[in-house]
DNA sequence: TACTGCGGGCCTG
DNA sequence: CAGGCCCGCAGTA
């Protein structure tokens, strides 16, 4: 599948008619009178280059699904922005599905802010934020310019951080709840009368199904709708003790995992299903309130602190030792930088030159984060930028974690029923990032490819979770990667 | 309330 | 001077 999904990657970098020509963002003039236009790509990753037709909706907004925020770059014509990273649990708990909470950084810096001071819906613990630095130690870049008929986008860097929510699942998520906030009681006591027919409805409520009515969206749709196949529950039907804790979770505010919440309709159509992972058999939740809100008041209210209450189980009693696996949602994300070499990019910014920083960024972000040990309300966003340029030498710190590799081991064997359930569907796959199919499929590859992945470069984190003690490690293997973003290259 | 784009301004290399 | 970043403002949803 991974071949697949690469050799996918590769020829669709290939159509890249962005990417065929040779330009530069900040070239006097760019090229003229595109004949192509590339799809948009929600999740750019790499030294891409793409041209977009100016019809583009989504290029016309110049969305993303990373997190991007404006950057004055002193320059009218060109719209600069910068990624933000991901929010993630500060220590790092894992979800019952044995997904990472990836949160999308509020882009309004009061916001972020406010965003950073709330604690892990799963666990408690504080939030993190992982600054980008995927351009040279710098967040990753993107540029947005419109001429003529075409909207040129250029992006800088490659992302060393997971993805995080999607903008278009965190707005669907958050229209989902109001829908279920304005129709729960009512629903629930028909449901309660006649349960069967009130699933299609639930279903399309829960997970705001839209029609395709726009043919771009198949794009989009590609991209993120691997992560669907590759999903260890994508087939899992949904039981209706899903339905029923959905129903609540959505009453409270939000029932979907950080990574499963449910997608833009119109973009994820597919993946709707996964929304089903974290309740399937392991999670059935027992208990729908779960504890997790007794003492945050208002949280409900909160669409960004909704996604774990399908989770709704009690993670704390095995917190502990899914640290070791921490980060394994980051993988996801690295597959692109993988396939952007090749691509046809110009060699400008040198791909090769990203393939080589890729050891030295990804172990870099934990590191900082967890040895300045940030304060759970410290702003994150500022401090890490700004330590961001300190290259730290990760390999010095080599905190009592086991390798990646080992850590399955005990994962596997130690968690709870739901975690266990999670992982064992699939056997060893499965921990899926949310945000994309390719997430948990580099876990697994791992342990069986480690040998000739390590060789190509891959290279081991060890992390050291703050004030824990355990050590978060992983081996991110570059070239496992890439199951699913087709989209970004 | 948050997102987004703009642009002034500061700092650093 | 370029790049990165902060900040406030304004329009929008």
């Amino acid at each position: 599948r991974q071949m697949r999904a690469d050799a996918a990657q590769q020829a669709d970098s290939a159509r890249s008619y962005g990417m065929q020509l040779n330009w530069d963002i900040n070239d006097p003039q760019m090229p003229q009178e595109p004949v192509f236009f590339d799809h948009f790509r929600e999740w750019p990753n790499g030294y891409v280059r793409f041209i977009y037709s100016s019809e583009e909706k989504k290029a016309q907004r110049h969305l993303s699904g990373w997190a991007m925020r404006n950057t004055n770059n002193h320059n009218g014509h060109i719209l600069k922005k910068s990624c933000l990273g991901v929010v993630v649990c500060a220590q790092a708990c894992t979800l019952p599905d044995g997904s990472r909470l990836q949160l999308r950084p509020a882009i309004c810096d009061k916001a972020r802010l406010k965003q950073q001071k709330k604690a892990c819906p799963n666990c408690h613990s504080a939030l993190e934020l992982i600054p980008c630095r995927g351009h040279s130690g710098y967040p990753v870049t993107n540029f947005w310019r419109l001429d003529g008929n075409a909207i040129f986008f250029q992006a800088k860097g490659t992302h060393d951080h997971p993805r995080p929510e999607s903008k278009s699942e965190t707005e669907a998520r958050r229209s989902a709840i109001k829908r279920q906030m304005a129709t729960f009681y009512q629903p629930q006591k028909k449901r309660i009368r006649e349960p069967e027919a009130e699933e299609d409805q639930d279903s399309s409520v829960h997970f705001n199904i839209p029609p395709l009515d726009h043919p771009e969206q198949f794009d989009i749709i590609t991209d993120t709708s691997f992560p669907v196949l590759e999903r260890p529950c994508p087939s899992f039907p949904v039981s209706d003790a899903y339905k029923a804790t959905c129903d609540l979770a959505t009453f409270q505010g939000d029932k979907m995992l950080p990574f499963q919440k449910y997608p833009n309709p119109r973009i994820y159509l597919p993946r709707p299903p996964c929304s089903y992972e974290l309740s399937g058999p392991g999670c059935i939740n027992s208990s729908p309130y779960p504890t997790l809100y007794k003492d945050s008041p208002g949280i409900p209210n909160d669409t960004d602190w909704l996604h774990l209450n399908p989770l709704q189980y009690n993670v704390s009693s095995y917190s502990s030792y899914e640290r070791n696996f921490d980060f394994t949602s980051k993988q996801h994300d690295w597959k692109p930088a993988l396939g952007i070499p090749g691509l046809g990019e110009r060699t400008d910014h040198g791909q090769l030159q990203t393939m080589a920083n890729f050891p030295y960024y990804n172990p870099e972000l934990p590191l900082n984060r967890y040895l300045t040990t940030a304060p759970p309300g410290a702003p994150a966003l500022q401090t890490v930028i700004t330590t961001t340029t300190t290259k730290v030498s990760y390999q010095a710190y080599q905190p009592p974690a086991l390798k990646y590799s080992d850590n399955i081991g005990p994962k596997a064997l130690s968690p709870p029923a739901t975690v266990t359930r999670a992982a064992s569907p699939l056997g060893p796959l499965p921990l899926k990032t949310p945000g994309d199919c390719q997430a948990i499929e580099p876990t697994l590859a791992f342990p069986q490819e480690s040998a000739s992945s390590r060789a190509d470069g891959s290279e081991t984190w060890e992390v050291c979770v703050s004030g824990l003690g355990p050590a978060i490690s992983y081996s991110d293997r570059v070239g496992l990667i890439f199951s699913c973003d087709s989209e970004d290259f």
